[in-house]
RNA sequence: CGGGGCGUAGCGCAGUCUGGUAGCGCACUUGACUGGGGGUCAAGUGGUCGCAGGUUCAAAUCCUGCCGUCCCGACCA
């Protein structure tokens, strides 16, 4: 094609508010153009990179024998009624109605539309297990779009459903996904890990996140130096503790005039923080919830979440509600005499001679020990904290670490969730009714053209992955307008390239060949040609055959054999 | 939703504090020169200063409200 005919509005400096380098390349290359918040225009360019996307995932999503549909980006409600999604989502859910008075919503996801299907045309073990896929437009009412088409309101996606008759055919789809996943990160050239993660109001028993590991990247991985475990920081566990050592102090109570933080205790009472406990009210469905935690700890709020009795989402109690609950305020409050319901982080259990709050203000407990002194329970014991760097890794091999990802692809294990709360059902083996295992399996296109960009580009604009590349071959035609046998020559190539199914963008603009050499960086196409006169009379172009290559003199005519 | 920033030409910005005829660079149009890394000269086009109301002889500038957008925290492909 010939760059003179497309919309290709580069920029010489980054839009204000674009912070990540995908994002202002985006914009700068001319691949995107915002709209509204999170609602973006994809010119030829940009669009060209997703329809390779989308060409890759096809071939393999086909290759592990998921068949491709194509379901309403608007749903009734009515079947988020039958799964009880209407209620439980807030307003990311973009709801409407029509001029009837039917509400509907605009689709985040196609877990209801899919299983309705399932149980209208599906009805044996036979016609399973059977996996459905679309690529298609969502729309999520983010409260924060952010940057570019990272986190966009409506994106697309490619989804895809599975129906098993039992967990082992399920399980077998789920790890043909896990690897055909794979193979389409491995084709786009991206380095990536797959991580345990929380399932989040997908619902379902566990579930893979697919990450592409950038520094700009949202998530925090927790991966082991050694082995293979890796989990997103949420889920993220470390080796449980040693066993809690015997008691060596009397418990006593001691004043801690002002003493309101953790650090503070500890160096007033001159002991580690890690041997000085703290509790986080958290609020529940009935009065604060405390969760006992060593000082030097985190809370994880999706463990938190998770204890019984919390109130979702997930919040802390206020000053007003830890007084009337305890008769302290927030920072002299603990486990010993607490009136409310306690849950301990196995780590805060496998410590002895520890401090704590004492429930009075101003007053902290200090050689204090589970047992002796308070009793604790093991069903109050719980994994609740944020692995730290450092920490000894669960799998028991070596210790964890972090990196910084960008979450593109997400697999889960629903169960019967959904197959159960709308009646799915089809004939068994024994000609009996039985609800299907359902698996659902996400990745998010226009996010990783995003992603790819965050992984491949320089300091003078994108570097594309052969696969993904908008164009294949940059031809760079040098005073084209003027010159005579420039022209001949790019255009001579563009036709026989585009003839040999290469597919080739030809610079035929009127611009100066430095605008045209900074725009090239810019796009970042991996293979070059550059047509000038003074190489033309030498009988040659200069051919880059990929990023980092260096210029080959070559015949015209020995071009099209250096790129088919 | 809470906190903060920003809204002036297509893009990047100055001007706002201290009210007085709206500016700069790039881009765009026309012409000339130039022609292998964002070139030079000349002449131009383009703005209800986010919106509404108020104060004032006079508002981009001061006041009030609203909207948009970006960033930081709770959600997710």
């Amino acid at each position: 094609m010939r760059q003179s005919q497309l919309l290709i509005p580069t920029l010489k400096e980054a839009p204000a508010g674009a912070e990540i380098a995908s994002h202002q390349l985006m914009l700068r290359a001319g691949l995107i153009r915002q709209v509204a918040a999170g609602l973006y225009t994809w010119l030829p360019l940009g669009l060209r990179v997703i329809r390779r996307i989308e060409a890759i995932i096809r071939e393999e999503m086909d290759r592990s024998g998921a068949q491709e549909v194509l379901m309403p980006v608007v749903q009734p409600a009515e079947l988020w009624q039958e799964s009880g999604r209407w209620d439980k989502m807030g307003p990311e859910l973009a709801r409407l109605t029509d001029r009837h008075e039917r509400s509907f919503c605009l689709g985040p996801t196609h877990e209801e539309i899919i299983t309705d299907l399932f149980r209208r045309e599906v009805h044996s073990y036979r016609q399973m297990p059977c996996n459905f896929y679309q690529i298609q437009t969502k729309f999520r009412d983010e409260v924060r779009p952010r940057f570019g088409v990272m986190r966009a309101r409506e994106f697309t996606m490619k989804d895809a459903y599975s129906f098993a008759a039992d967990q082992a055919s399920f399980d077998a789809t789920y790890r043909e996904m896990h690897d055909c996943y794979s193979r389409i990160l491995h084709r786009m050239q991206l380095d990536f890990r797959a991580v345990v993660a929380d399932t989040g109001n997908i619902g379902g028993a566990n579930s893979h996140e697919f990450h592409v590991l950038a520094e700009s990247g949202e998530d925090t991985i927790a991966y082991a130096s050694e082995g293979g475990y890796a989990a997103n920081l949420e889920r993220a566990a470390a080796a449980p503790p040693p066993p809690r050592p015997a008691p060596g102090e009397a418990m006593r109570e001691v004043a801690t005039p002002g003493m309101a933080t953790i650090a503070q205790v500890a160096q007033f009472l001159e002991a580690p923080v890690g041997r000085c406990l703290k509790a986080l009210a958290i609020r529940g469905e009935d009065g604060p919830i405390l969760a006992i935690l060593r000082g030097d700890h985190q809370l994880n709020a999706i463990k938190a979440q998770k204890l019984p009795g919390v109130k979702q989402p997930l919040e802390f109690a206020s000053e007003a509600e830890i007084r009337a609950a305890t008769g302290a305020g927030p920072g002299s409050i603990g486990p010993v005499g607490a009136q409310v319901p306690v849950f301990v982080d196995r780590e805060a259990a496998a410590v002895a001679d520890f401090v704590c709050g004492a429930n009075r203000d101003g007053r902290h407990w200090v050689g204090v020990n589970w047992g002796r002194d308070l009793p604790l329970d093991e069903t109050q014991v719980r994994d609740l904290r944020n692995v730290a760097a450092g920490d000894p890794a669960p799998n028991g091999q070596g210790e964890l670490k972090f990196l910084k990802g960008i979450e593109v692809g997400h697999i889960f294990q629903l169960g019967d969730t959904y197959s159960q709360a709308m009646g799915a059902t089809f004939l068994d083996r024994e000609g009996k009714a039985s609800v299907p295992i359902m698996g659902c399996y996400g990745m998010g296109v226009t996010r990783l053209v995003a992603a790819v960009i965050e992984q491949h580009h320089d300091a003078a604009g994108l570097r594309w992955p052969e696969a993904l590349a908008p164009f294949q071959v940059h031809l760079i035609a040098l005073n084209y307008a003027k010159s005579e046998s420039v022209r001949e020559a790019a255009d001579g190539l563009l036709a026989e390239l585009s003839a040999a199914g290469v597919e080739t963008l030809l610079d035929d603009r009127a611009e100066r060949p430095g605008v045209k050499f900074a725009d090239a960086d810019l796009l970042g196409l991996p293979q070059r040609v550059v047509i000038g006169e003074r190489g033309l009379k030498q009988g040659c172009v200069e051919v880059r055959a990929g990023h980092g290559t260096d210029l080959e003199q070559v015949a015209p005519a020995e071009v099209k054999a250096r790129f088919c």
